[in-house]
DNA sequence: CTGAAAGCGCTAACAC
DNA sequence: GTGTTAGCGCTTTCAG
């Protein structure tokens, strides 16, 4: 790489001529700022980055950790934080925790040595289920921002951007009821975590407060030892009468929907079925999967803007919780 | 952060001494090296990132730069790589091109100026078509490391993962004609790039060799542009004795699979699909899709492999290319 | 208008 | 066994 040096070098010039000459700088003749950076075009001059970072204390650089990038969720969240990121001339370091409290520790520990400016990220799943949230402490005592999103810790006091998934889910059941529904199922591949219970607790308040709906609810949790066809098919077995389902996960809509077809469910005259998920490859079904769209893309970018003017001390210095609109969108599974 | 100072300070010792003591030099006295970490691990020291770098010219940390993170194969391949690196102690700078040359130059540009070790890197489509690599021969001019898969460049010199994809193509359509398939259509959403090309050059020559096959060969070939499903409703109006199809891309053959379904084909029976991908989320359709797995986590996990290599000078100075083995794996869709 | 010097945090050759 | 010094590449104050 080409240094401030060698440009003062063969300019005949000392260093912080040079410097302030690619600045433009009011102190340096016109002359020497054109000779200047005629030559460090010429040479492709690029200020190196670890110096500026080590005078500066900042990398422009944030950390993200997520759980998993297989999961369309994640995938496209993260996609939604690097495009904003670029966009406000950060990079981003992204660290997978494959939902385990260790590798989530593991990455937070490696980076917050200088390596990232903060931390946007979403809990593992044994992070969650655990509760463990002193590693995110530490990093808040030492004044690194961190932005949790999606899967956040209440007892954690930083800026978190979540959807209301209790309401979405609600408002799914409410759809369901209203379309006169009288056994509605939910299936959830997440009751572990903490939007899992929430979006369960909306289905919960919906049947409850339906005065014509007479069934008990169904919660079908299905873990990850489980064989989610199997237990559909042991759904649809054991419950003939379903004439509803709120498949609160990214997954199981699909799969219940296919096979409801196979069973020879008409879809959606005596079956309705609503997933939750972002308009994603698995819409590719016929009739489409009616879900709840959960805005993604905006999830991470308002993560993204949360750290960035936390770290330009623009924010309140209270925390604050971005919750972000989620639609019902109604496609080809529901009446 | 604590600094080398903050702890010679507390512990009336030289800065030097204290780096000296953490990295249990013989010089130090076993005292001050046992009173040194001691404070260091009270105090959680962690040396600077950015200063370690800056002395070391290394960064420990490699750019990835993508076309997209939606697509499960590149979420797959990134997933890969970043266990991978992670595991040999190095972090992954993610950069999306979208396709766009523009950007792929623009992520380069920005990380080779001391922020990377290396790139990993798959090409843009605009990149591909328009067969434009100047900004990664420059790279390598400089002698920054780039290793490219599965989307590479023939023209630039430099490490490479791809796969088989003509030999792929060409025993997926063998075993279409093998069930005896008398009229075998290729469809394709990525007639543009390399890997597409080779593809459908493997289907034809399979055909070509099939001394009992006497149909032309179909290829249908969906631009951006294009509906996909409409494409392919369009195939099967006008192409009713199809029997075989094999889509080269990972989600053309689910569309494909459905819209048969629908339209009353018995797959496998009188239809077979093959679809080109790792097995993922498609896969939960019934019939299962058979597919080409193209075994994308060993494709991250060698180019990472080859880049730190490369890195630490164990490559023989020529360029290797690995190629990472595909399988044909027959799951529902295939007699 | 230009240059010298200090310092970001760290390592390592070289004193003492 | 410990400390001093120089230097990685850069910015910035202060001198000239």
């Amino acid at each position: 790489m080409v240094t401030l040096k060698q440009l003062a070098e063969q300019l005949n010039v000392s260093v912080s001529t040079v410097s302030k000459a690619l600045h433009n700088s009011e102190e340096i003749s016109k002359d020497t700022i054109q000779r200047v950076q005629e030559l460090a075009k010429h040479l492709n001059y690029r200020p190196n980055r670890m110096a500026l970072s080590l005078k500066s204390n900042k990398t422009k650089t944030l950390g993200v950790i997520i759980p998993s990038i297989l999961n369309h969720f994640f995938a496209k969240a993260l996609y939604a934080i690097e495009t904003e990121a670029s966009k406000q001339g950060y990079n981003i370091i992204t660290c997978v925790s494959s939902e385990m409290l260790s590798k989530e520790k593991n990455s937070l520990q490696l980076l917050s040595n200088g390596s990232v400016d903060g931390f946007i990220m979403s809990l593992a799943e044994e992070t969650q289920v655990k509760n463990k949230t002193e590693h995110i402490a530490v990093l808040l005592k030492q004044n690194i921002p961190v932005v949790l999103f999606d899967r956040v810790a209440d007892d954690i006091e930083c800026d978190k951007v979540i959807i209301d998934d209790f309401g979405a889910a609600y408002e799914a059941t409410k759809h369901l009821l209203d379309e006169g529904r009288q056994y509605i199922v939910l299936i959830s591949e997440i009751e572990e975590l903490s939007v899992g219970k929430l979006r369960t607790n909306g289905y919960l308040k919906a049947l409850s407060e339906a005065s014509n709906y007479t069934e008990e609810p169904v919660v079908i949790s299905v873990t990850k030892d489980d064989d989610l066809e199997a237990v559909i098919d042991t759904l649809f077995a054991a419950n003939k009468k379903v004439d509803g389902i709120l498949s609160i996960d990214n997954t199981s809509g699909v799969v219940a929907l296919h096979k409801a077809l196979k069973k020879g469910y008409q879809v959606p005259e005596n079956l309705s079925i609503i997933g939750f998920s972002d308009d994603n490859v698995l819409a590719f079904t016929d009739p489409k999967l009616s879900t709840i769209s959960q805005h993604t893309f905006e999830i991470g970018q308002a993560a993204v803007k949360l750290l960035i003017d936390r770290l330009n001390k623009k924010s309140s210095p209270s925390p604050i919780i971005k919750t972000i609109k989620t639609k019902l969108i109604l496609r080809g599974t529901t009446k």
